[in-house]
RNA sequence: GGAAGCAUAGCUCAGCUGGGAGAGCACCUGCCUUACAAGCAGGGGGUCACAGGUUCGAGCCCUGUUGUUUCCACCA
């Protein structure tokens, strides 16, 4: 018993029903027919802590797209769902919920922090899955994984003891990007620059050998604390003579050296530059060059540091166990305790009643902020674990540049190699609880370093008890390891066999650096294979205007309340259409509803033609039953087909989606539709004919569009006769060269061309459609007309339909197409004047065509240097218009 | 400072390896033609940013200019 589709297009009535469906049936699930070559996809995992966004829906639609287009296509696919524990986020989150409670980390404990992140996992963890699945995402299920779970740690533990092995992981005092809000150190991916406005203050440093002022500039005095020393550079005349000299460092009354170096540039204000090695990248590295000594003068958590922090320092170096590079600590005095901030005002106070300040200048200055939190990042000497990316870095360089790895769009790669030839050693410790924790041990005892698997090991050494490092790893180590550990590695499981190295991934251009690069390399080094063949790049999604979509600016659309409101569907046709590898696209109301209106339309042509049908299944009869409009549809159909495929395998979803579009609403609805009217209503073997045409094309057409809009599509199907099992797991439709007609398909445009100039005509010269006239067509393809009469009368409007080979009604339009004049009697509608003056613009037009085409003909290297084929459609197009100019004046004789 | 993208109809954008400028929306006109007014038919509207170059031929390729967006680096 076949279903009936209800009269209105509500997806809100189905969209649920058939997932549950798909997944009941295990659709989803890869088959177990290993003869078939695989696709698989990795989904980028989304945070725990996320809501579905329309970033997310970008980015999964288009995966779904790819994934459900392969399946039909009979690959053997997986699309690997799972999520990001994203240590990071999750964290500053659930300590924003304990402050409301007034609690802190450090009052429940970690083992207690940690209770309260699963606890969170568990809440919210699956609320972005099940959101994924209302998008309509056929991701595997049964293999969902999440970066924190057993198999992954795993993962993680293996990968950091093989790189330590290896002497790619070390531990060590640097200079670290550390956020006093999030409380961590963060790599330098993780800084985002923002531009602020700032001054630059302009201060004096008294030198002591000669008592003069030197004046520099900084945007930063509250580190002034902590300089060590006073940079110019040794060819700068204006200093020779303060080689080897010593300033006196104001406000606390320092001795520090005036050094030569590099880093001073002449050109720029004074030329003097304060060195403060423990809080500038710069200062650190001329502070490494000249051995300076390392002056901390802020806390970890944005404070100036005081007596307490000086002697914790102190003690830890005269203990011996402070490691090497570990900064000095100022008892900062009467600045100590205050916010960097605070003492900023102070100093400057303190400054200027010294008459020290010289002068403030307002700057625009760019300051490095938190990627998370947005609150400026500070520089400071920390011990973190690094990876010495170097080496790892060359292989993922050359994978891409032989073409392992494509990007598509191609010219991300630039940004690629940029990147990776500039990489700087990646510092993977983070100062946070939620996270994989490191696998290095300290002996209380000996201070040995271990790193192992061992959750309770003891020192290889002295026997002693040893403490595990408090730190995590930053959440990029572990999803750089997502492709792989999610299918088992480092064991050797069936899934790696079968499914890895993965096809496609999907992501948007702002995590190339984050995540791509870093998959790259990781997969090379541990599976010694590329992690997919193919990085699809996309772009973000705007506002109408073109904004970023923001919190703070509440721009964003929720893709949830759109899917309640106009379906999953309109959705993602929404965001696949128009959709260009690595462009940005802008999304509105406009286009939401343009989605919803395709849909609404495809809805009721089904619905239409199931109305109609007799037959109890689809069979396309026999070439020779089958008329030219039947054959100029098929045709249409097989292009389409062709199109899609070529345009889905080139990653160009906008483009694919368009010509199935088009074929849907303007060839096979505006036109077939309308013309199988009249056959199907004859009944008899013509009918069946039409009626197995129609179902045929649109069965078709569902599959095409299937992957794009997977519900309405299965939804429909289910209501074809002899419909079995879902459209979702059928054949993708392929280009069959047999349903290809291209003499029949021409002879019908000629017909279409006919009725559209019919329409035009009469719509001009304001006929109502209730006027009926008789049509008389005279042609020199009398075969492309003869069986499309009943059309003429359906279409255009024509009360009786004749081939002539002459009219000589004065009292007629004449309509001058490519393939015929059609002569209609219309009497006292025509004003003769206005017609003879159009047939003279027609022909004034047509004249200049042919003088365009006459001239590149004449042109003797046009003739002799283009290709024949482009020489002899101009020929052709030449004599066409010639033969439209004699019967256009002919019918202008008509007039006169 | 380095690099990249974009610039086409009033708006949003397509335009595949160079071979006579397209769609949707908006606008105008006429239609409730028994699937669809979330629709149908018809229509107006573009010096393809600007200036050079290559070519028989340029929206498309090259160079430069302007505007715009983005990424990277730097900013004592």
């Amino acid at each position: 018993m076949r279903k009936e589709l209800p009269k209105t297009y509500s997806p809100s009535e189905f969209e649920g029903r058939i997932y549950k469906e798909w997944m009941d049936a295990g659709l989803f699930k890869p088959t177990d027919d290993r003869t078939k070559p695989h696709f698989s996809i990795v989904i980028p995992p989304p945070n725990i802590t996320g809501q579905l966004h329309i970033g997310h829906a970008i980015d999964n639609t288009l995966q779904d797209i790819l994934i459900r287009y392969k399946r039909m296509k009979g690959f053997r696919t997986l699309w690997l769902p799972g999520t990001d524990h994203a240590s990071i986020a999750t964290e500053a989150k659930i300590v924003e919920a304990m402050r409301k409670e007034g609690l802190t980390k450090d009052d429940i404990g970690r083992e207690k922090f940690l209770e309260r992140a699963w606890d969170w996992k568990a809440k919210y963890g699956g609320r972005i899955i099940e959101q994924l699945k209302k998008l309509g995402a056929s991701c595997d299920w049964s293999r969902e994984r999440f970066t924190l779970d057993e198999g992954c740690s795993r993962a993680v533990r293996e990968v950091f003891i093989r790189l330590y092995n290896k002497g790619l992981i070390y531990r060590g005092n640097r200079l670290v990007n550390w956020c006093s809000t999030c409380m961590t150190s963060i790599s330098d991916a993780e800084v985002e620059y923002e531009d602020k406005n700032g001054n630059f203050y302009h201060i004096l440093y008294p030198v002591k050998e000669t008592g003069e002022m030197l004046e520099l500039a900084t945007t930063r005095p509250e580190t002034m604390l902590g300089d060590t020393a006073v940079a110019i550079n040794a060819d700068d005349p204006r200093y020779a003579h303060l080689h080897g000299c010593h300033v006196i460092l104001p406000l606390i009354n320092k001795e520090i050296p005036i050094i030569c170096d590099e880093h001073a540039d002449m050109t720029k204000g004074t030329g003097v530059v304060k060195i403060t090695p423990a809080h500038d990248p710069n200062d650190y590295e001329v502070g490494q060059r000249h051995d300076l000594p390392m002056v901390r003068v802020f806390t970890y958590d944005g404070h100036m540091t005081g007596a307490a922090d000086k002697e914790a320092a102190d003690h830890l170096k005269e203990s011996g166990l402070a490691a090497v590079g570990e900064p000095d600590v100022l008892d900062c005095g009467k600045y100590a305790g205050m916010t960097t901030e605070e003492a900023r005002k102070v100093i400057l106070d303190d400054l200027r009643e010294a008459g020290l300040l010289k002068e403030i200048e307002p700057l625009v200055h760019s300051v490095g902020t938190c990627y998370r939190c947005h609150h400026v990042i500070e520089p400071m000497i920390s011990k973190q674990w690094f990876v010495k990316m170097e080496p790892l870095a060359k292989p993922a360089i050359d994978a891409v540049r032989d073409g392992s790895i494509r990007f598509v769009p191609e010219r991300f790669e630039k940004n690629y190699f940029h990147w990776m030839e500039n990489i700087r050693d990646w510092c993977i410790s983070r100062q946070l609880w939620w996270g994989h924790r490191i696998p290095a041990f300290y002996c209380d005892d000996c201070g040995e370093t271990l790193v192992t698997l061992d959750d309770d090991p003891k020192c290889p050494k002295c026997g002693g008890h040893m403490t595990q490092d408090p730190d995590t790893l930053d959440t990029w180590f572990s999803s750089a390891l997502w492709p792989f550990s999610t299918m088992g590695w480092p064991d050797d499981t069936d899934d790696l066999r079968d499914f890895y190295p993965t096809n496609t991934l999907v992501t948007g251009y702002d995590i190339i650096t984050f995540w791509v690069s870093r998959m790259i390399f990781s997969a090379l080094e541990y599976t010694g294979k590329i992690p997919f063949d193919t990085v699809f790049i996309h772009g973000l999604v705007r506002d109408a205007q073109g904004r970023k979509m923001s919190k703070s600016l509440g721009n964003g659309v929720d893709p949830l309340e759109i899917i309640d409101k106009f379906g999953a569907d309109a959705l993602r046709y929404a965001l696949a259409t128009g959709n260009s590898p690595g462009n940005d696209m802008r999304f509105s109301d406009e286009k939401i509803e343009n989605a919803r209106n395709f849909a609404n339309k495809l809805w009721n042509a089904a619905r239409f033609v199931m109305m109609n049908l007799t037959i109890d299944e689809i069979k396309l009869p026999d070439c020779d039953k089958l008329s030219d409009e039947d054959k100029w549809v098929l045709t249409k159909l097989e292009n389409c087909i062709k199109s899609v495929s070529n345009n889905i395998d080139n990653y160009e979803i906008g483009v694919a989606l368009s010509s199935i579009c088009d074929f849907i609403w303007d060839i096979y609805c505006d036109w077939y539709i309308e013309l199988s009217k009249p056959s199907v209503a004859a009944g008899g073997e013509r009918s069946e004919t039409a009626q197995n045409v129609l179902a045929y094309v649109l069965g078709e057409t569902l599959k095409l569009l299937h992957p794009f809009m997977p519900f309405i599509t299965e939804e429909i199907y289910g209501g074809l006769p002899g419909a079995e099992g879902y459209l979702m797991v059928k054949q993708y439709p392929e280009y069959n060269e047999k349903l290809v007609f291209e003499k029949e398909s021409l002879n019908f445009e000629k017909v279409i061309s006919a009725i559209k100039a019919i329409r035009a005509r009469r719509a001009e010269m304001n006929v109502a459609p209730s006027r009926k006239a008789s049509i008389h067509i005279e042609t020199k393809y009398p075969d492309a007309f003869e069986g499309s009469f009943a059309f003429f009368e359906k279409l255009a409007y024509a009360s009786s339909v004749e081939l002539v080979d002459s009219f000589s009604d004065d009292s007629a339009v004449h309509i001058v197409t490519d393939s015929a004049t059609i002569h209609i009697p219309l009497g006292d509608m025509i004003d003769f004047e206005a017609e003879k003056a159009r047939l003279k613009a027609e022909i004034e037009s047509v004249n200049g065509e042919i003088a365009r085409a006459e001239g590149k003909l004449a042109n003797e290297s046009f003739v002799s240097r283009a290709p024949e084929k482009v020489v002899n459609a101009e020929k052709e197009k030449l004599e066409k218009y010639k033969e439209k100019k004699e019967s256009l004046i002919a019918a202008l004789s008509r007039l006169s």
